[in-house]
DNA sequence: ACACTATTTAGCAAAATAGCTAAATTGCCA
DNA sequence: TGGCAATTTAGCTATTTTGCTAAATAGTGT
């Protein structure tokens, strides 16, 4: 599958969305990340895979522990790039001023 | 579902960010869609249903055909805040200079 | 009203997704 | 080596998604 599409399949599930911010706020290990979801671990470690599939989270082993990591620049470029195909660029430099809707 | 919800769910399918792309250079009928995939009518329409619902087109009847148009605000406004929330801003800043990876 | 074109809706089958529990793996430490 | 903790893999089920064809709907022109 190309890249573009793992990433845009990573990004459609909630969970998984959850998970990226929370990494946004320092790295984590998989029972940490479990810990602040009602779903179980099996299932965050697939969620965590799929990530990782798509780039967007790095892994490292820790001693007993394996701690995920952010990585911000595939989740800029990929999501970026899509944003500048399809968004004139004025629509994009506009994007902050405008107030957000209910 | 939510707003943001229903926006990812739309972009994960690569036909359905094909026909974004093609709304991106003029607004097209339902009948033009269809005639630029390998798939049925049917499954054309539920895709810009699907789309529709994220708000990220705009549909308008004009006689016997329904013209899409893209609506690149809600694109712009639901991605690009997700993009804000997730990466840190130097990486969004830096992300033009950044070589493109094979 | 009828025929014609354009599009959607309905109903179905195949494939993908996300959840679970149980079992296997990996590393640490006594 | 044996036991414990952390995590993943395997196997299953339910739900969602995507495609199809056939039928229904809406508008145009005669």
């Amino acid at each position: 599958m190309k890249s573009i599409s793992r990433v845009f399949k990573a990004l459609a599930d909630p969970t998984r969305r959850q998970i990226l911010q929370d990494l946004k706020d320092g790295d984590l290990s998989a029972g940490e990340i479990t810990a602040r979801f009602p779903i179980s671990g099996p299932s965050i470690s697939r969620h965590l895979s799929i990530l990782k599939g798509a780039d967007l989270v790095a892994e490292r082993r820790e001693g007993n522990k394996i701690v995920y990591q952010l990585e911000p620049e595939q989740v800029a470029e990929v999501v970026g790039d899509f944003l500048s195909a399809i968004c004139p660029t004025q629509v994009l430099r506009n994007r902050k001023r405008k107030r957000s809707k209910s």
